[in-house]
DNA sequence: GACGTATACCTAACAGTGTTAGGCAGGCGT
DNA sequence: ACGCCTGCCTAACACTGTTAGGTATACGTC
């Protein structure tokens, strides 16, 4: 029978995350101080220290829930035999994650706090969700590993120019499908 | 004969916006205080002000810079008759550009810092920037909107990868050459 | 060449930041 | 029922960007 204590404990931490990652959203990953996640959550500043060690302490514990949230999004894409659907639907699904949330993105993908790194663990999650991406890919003969850099690189480069230079808009969004496309043609011309 | 004293206070622009460049590359594009960048001049913070009406003023210049900079690398790729080599070219000059000076990269390419935005004008120079590299694309036939948007993501991308996942290494350097292969096998079958 | 002023600096201070120290009340396991 | 650990608090630290106000000097003008 797990400690109530320690149930309760877990509870606001999750509420504490919750808040931080409304405001990161709202006013960009790093335009949030602690006295207004505290706020939220009806506390003050220093309490915030029984959750987490440090503010880094809080990116890491998002990057975390970051990357639990994309290994979820990569797993829920359906199999398909097809490689051209397939990987329109995982390209799709990866765009769509990075675009909804920016802020989380640049969390995820970018090194734009300065000062901070993921720690052991978080990192770890982080490489075994891109792991499990690449074996998606595999799973249609896509398993060289320059094949899936470029793909990655093709990607990401898509969704970061659609939030930066069209934020809302499709510009980019319209260019998957030719991308995936132009990738197919030579990574699997027989396809 | 320009005033002496509006030269010597344009010296002194330069002198902090170089500091401020040191300090972005050394501890990341916003991991260095006012204070810092003054001591690094020889004065103290509050006297920044005589030359910057605020840090985002400072960032505004450094954008303005940043650009500058991309302009002139972008002029001076040689032209050349040939796609898959100006294009090699062009995609080279821009890879190292983005790696050379990762806190530049973000400070040009991604809304890293809360609350900042270009000035008019200095975005009106991004605008014309990224226009030239557009008509320099043109110059062997890639014009349609979306083959440059395209070409756009693919370059970023992989220089972004190249940053945050292999910092010093070649893992997507490598990629470049491929990268202009599968580019130019749909937007120029012909060549 | 002396004069008056705008300029280039300074110190002091403010509100806000992340963080630490230390204290108190009460819910929990024994 | 007792005693302790947990969860919160206030006060305070060093640091941040920024403003107010003062002073000396280098400059353009006469």
């Amino acid at each position: 029978m797990p400690d109530r204590r320690a149930r309760r404990h877990e509870a606001t931490r999750r509420e504490i995350l919750a808040a931080a990652w409304q405001l990161a959203r709202e006013r960009g990953l790093t335009g949030w101080s602690l006295r207004e996640v505290a706020d939220a959550v009806g506390m003050r500043a220093p309490s915030l220290y029984v959750y987490f060690d440090s503010k880094d302490a809080i990116y890491d514990a998002m990057f975390s829930q970051g990357y639990q949230q994309l290994l979820e999004t990569v797993d829920a894409v359906p199999s398909a035999e097809d490689p051209r659907t397939l990987l329109r639907d995982v390209a799709s699904a990866f765009f769509d994650f990075y675009v909804s949330d920016p802020a989380r993105s640049q969390l995820l993908f970018l090194r734009v706090i300065p000062g901070f790194a993921p720690s052991e663990d978080s990192y770890e999650l982080a490489r075994r969700t891109l792991e499990r991406l690449g074996e998606v890919l595999g799973s249609i003969g896509i398993d060289r590993p320059e094949a899936v850099d470029l793909w990655t690189a093709m990607v990401t480069g898509l969704a970061s120019q659609q939030v930066s230079n069209d934020p809302g808009g499709d510009r980019w969004a319209r260019l998957i499908e030719p991308s995936v496309d132009m990738f197919l043609a030579r990574e699997s011309p027989a396809a």
